[in-house]
DNA sequence: CTTAGCACTCTCTATGGTCAAGTGCTAATA
DNA sequence: TATTAGCACTTGACCATAGAGAGTGCTAAG
C-alpha cells in the first residue's frame, strides 16, 4: 500500500472520498457542484473544479462524457478503501449485530452453515454472497470405518476431529473378507490417525516411493483404497443473491448481466481465486481490473478466510459492482468469517 | 387433449404449425407473405391473412400491434406441441445420439451424475437444463451401522440398494456403549432391511402411535435416531446454462432476466413443481400461463421423471422461453430421463 | 371461396431543437 | 498566489416530427 498522504494534501483527499461517497450512494456522477453543496468542505465549486481535473489527471476519476460529473475509477476506489480500513472507524455496529442475529440460528445445522450464510449475506448486503466450504483436506482424521459392500467394492467410512463425516464407495478388482477390512482399517487408524488427509496423502505417496517392495498385500491394498477415498474429496461453493443483484441500477445494461452470469458459473474459476485469497490473512479487497479474472473485471470481490488457528476452515465473501458500498460489505465479510471460524472452532 | 382435428381444419392447423415454427426459428413476428413465401401452401397472402384472423381470433395467435405479422400465443404453442407429440415423427436421432455420447461418460460418477447431466443439458438445447436427484425416501434401506461419536453422539450409516450411502451425525441426550449400538443397529436391521425410508418412517409413526408403551427403551431409542436420520434427508436441486440462456433474443430485456433469476434462485417453489410433475410418467410439458408458478408464466417447461419401475428416482428438465425448440427440447428431455432411469436401474 | 389492390396503421429510425447539468477558461479578487 | 465568479461551450437526455417499411383489413373482382 501506498502512503497516500505524500500523493495527495488533505483537500483533495477530501474531495476524492466525497465523490466515492457520493457516487456509492446515488448511482450518478457527482459535479462540483453537489460537492461543495453536500460535504461542507468551505471552498467553491470552481475550486473543486480545478482539483477534480487534477484527480481525473492522476488516474483517480474519470468522467462518462465531458460534461458529465466525475465517477471514481477502480483507483479511485482503491484510494477511498485504503483509507477507510487505516481509519478503521468505519464498522456499523448495528449492521453487526443483525448479521450475528441470524447466523446464530444456523449454530446447530453444521451441514447447511455455508449455504446459509451465503443467502444471508447477499440478503443484508444486496450483493452476491459467496461461501466455500474448507477442501476436506484440511481435516484431521480421527478414525476410518471400512465395510464391504457388494463382492467388489468397499465404503469407507471417514470421521474427522470437527465433526465432518465422509463416505466413500471404493470399487476393487478383488474381494476382501470383513475381516480383512477390519484389520486393513487397524492399520489406517493406527498409522493415519491425528493427521490431516493432506498429510495422510503426503504420507502415502512419500511411502509408496521409499519401500515399495516391502509391503504386504494388506498394506497395499489399505493404501489404495485411502488414495482413492481422499482423492476425490472435493470443497463446495455456494453463491447466493443473483436475483437481488440485478435490481441495481449497475446492472442496467444487460452486457453487465451477461458477464456476471458467465463469471459465477464458471465455478472451477471462482474456486481458484478464494483458494488463493484464502491463503492471506483478514479481508481481501479486490477491485475491478486489480482482479485477474477477465470476466470480473468489473466487479469488485471482498473475502476473508475462517480460520481455525492457522487452517482455512471456509471463505466467504461479497461479489457485487465495483461501485459498492464498501465499508457495508467489508464488515459484513469479516463478520461473517469470523462467526464461521468460532463455530468451527469450538467443536 | 382437445381432439384438435375438430376444432381446425387441415388448412388452418398447417398455417398455425407455420407460424409457429418459424417464430421458433426467428424470433420476428410472421406475416402472410412469409408463410406464403416459405411453406409452399399453394394460396395467397390474403386468404393466410383471412386465416390467421380467424386464428387470432380463436386465441391461437396474436399481434405484438396492429400492423405487425403474428405470434403464437401459449395456447398456440400448445396447439403445435400437441400435434408435435402425436406425430412422434420428429426426434433427432443425431441429436440423441450426441447426447447419449456424451451421458456415457458419466456413467462411472454417479455422485456427479445429476449435476453433469444438467450441464450437459444445457449445453446441447442451449436452454437452462434443471435436474433432481431422488427424495432419499424412496430408496431401500440394505443395513444400518451406528457408531459413537463423541460421548453423546451417534452416527448412523445408511446403506442403499442402489449404492447410495449416507450418514448423519445425531446428538442424543444419553450415552450408549457401542455395545447397546451394535444392538440397536441389529433390531433396525431385522425390522427395516429391504423397506424403503418413507415405509419406514411410516411404520415408525404407527408403531409409536400403537403400542406407545410397551418398548423397552432400547427400541425406542432406536426409533429416535432412525427417526432424527431419515427426516434430514434431503433431495438435491441442479440448474445450468443461464449464461447460455442470456444470449438468447427473448432476453433482451431486463424484466424477463429478473424474472428468470428470480424463478430459479427460489429453489423451494422450483422442487415443489418437479416433485409434482414426477408423479406422471413420460415427458411433461407446461407452456408459459399453464404454469401455475407467477415467475414462470413467461417460460416453458419440459420435464421427465427417471423411473425404476415405477418409483421415481430423479428428474430432469429444460426450462426455456415460450418460444422454444420444442421438438429438441423434448427430445432431451426424454433422453436423459431414460438414460438416468438406465443407470440407476442397473445397480 | 379466393385473390389482387389499396388505404391504413403502427413501429422504427433519423433528424433537429431545446433543456439542464457540468465543465474549462478567463479575469477579477482577497 | 490561491481562490472565486462569470460565462461560453459541450454533451447527453428528452421530445416532437417525418419518412420508410412491413403488414394488415377491407373491398371488389375473378
Amino acid at each position: 500500500m501506498v502512503n497516500v498522504s505524500k500523493m495527495l494534501n488533505e483537500r483533495s483527499r477530501k474531495i476524492l472520498c466525497a465523490v466515492v461517497q457520493d457516487y456509492i450512494n446515488f448511482p450518478d456522477p457527482v459535479g462540483s457542484r453537489t460537492v461543495a453543496r453536500k460535504y461542507s468542505l468551505g471552498i467553491s465549486p470552481a475550486t473543486i473544479r480545478n482539483i477534480m481535473a487534477d484527480l481525473e489527471e492522476m488516474g483517480f476519476l474519470k468522467q462518462p462524457h465531458s460534461s458529465a460529473g466525475r465517477i471514481p475509477t477502480d483507483m479511485g476506489y482503491r484510494f477511498y478503501v485504503d483509507i477507510l480500513i487505516s481509519e478503521s472507524g468505519y464498522i456499523d455496529r448495528e449492521l453487526i449485530q443483525d448479521l450475528y442475529n441470524r447466523l446464530e440460528d444456523l449454530k446447530d445445522n453444521i451441514d447447511m452453515l455455508f449455504s446459509e450464510t451465503t443467502k444471508t449475506i447477499s440478503t443484508l448486503s444486496h450483493y452476491l454472497g459467496v461461501a466455500m466450504s474448507p477442501k476436506p483436506d484440511i481435516f484431521t482424521i480421527k478414525k476410518v470405518k471400512l465395510f464391504q459392500y457388494g463382492h467388489d467394492a468397499v465404503v469407507i467410512t471417514l470421521f474427522t476431529e470437527k465433526g465432518l463425516i465422509k463416505n466413500k464407495l471404493v470399487s476393487l478388482d478383488l474381494e476382501l473378507s470383513q475381516k480383512d477390512l477390519n484389520r486393513i482399517a487397524g492399520y489406517i487408524n493406527s498409522e493415519f490417525a491425528g493427521y490431516t488427509i493432506y498429510e495422510i496423502r503426503r504420507k502415502i505417496l512419500n511411502e509408496m516411493a521409499k519401500e515399495k517392495m516391502m509391503w504386504d498385500k494388506l498394506i497395499t491394498k489399505a493404501m489404495k483404497i485411502c488414495e482413492e477415498a481422499f482423492f476425490s474429496l472435493q470443497c463446495e461453493l455456494f453463491i447466493s443473491g443473483l436475483s437481488g443483484v440485478l435490481e441495481l441500477p449497475d446492472f442496467a445494461d444487460l452486457q453487465k448481466i451477461k458477464e456476471l452470469s458467465r463469471a459465477i458459473e464458471d465455478k472451477h474459476t471462482i474456486i481458484k481465486l478464494l483458494d488463493k485469497l484464502s491463503e492471506l490473512d483478514g479481508v481481501q479487497i479486490i477491485i475491478g481490473s486489480e482482479n485477474s479474472i477477465e470476466e470480473m473485471k468489473d466487479f469488485s470481490v471482498i473475502v476473508s478466510a475462517c480460520k481455525d488457528e492457522n487452517r482455512t476452515v471456509g471463505t466467504v465473501g461479497i461479489v457485487g459492482p465495483t461501485r459498492m458500498n464498501y465499508p457495508k460489505a467489508i464488515s459484513i465479510v469479516h463478520t461473517a468469517a469470523r462467526f464461521i471460524s468460532e463455530i468451527l472452532t469450538e467443536r
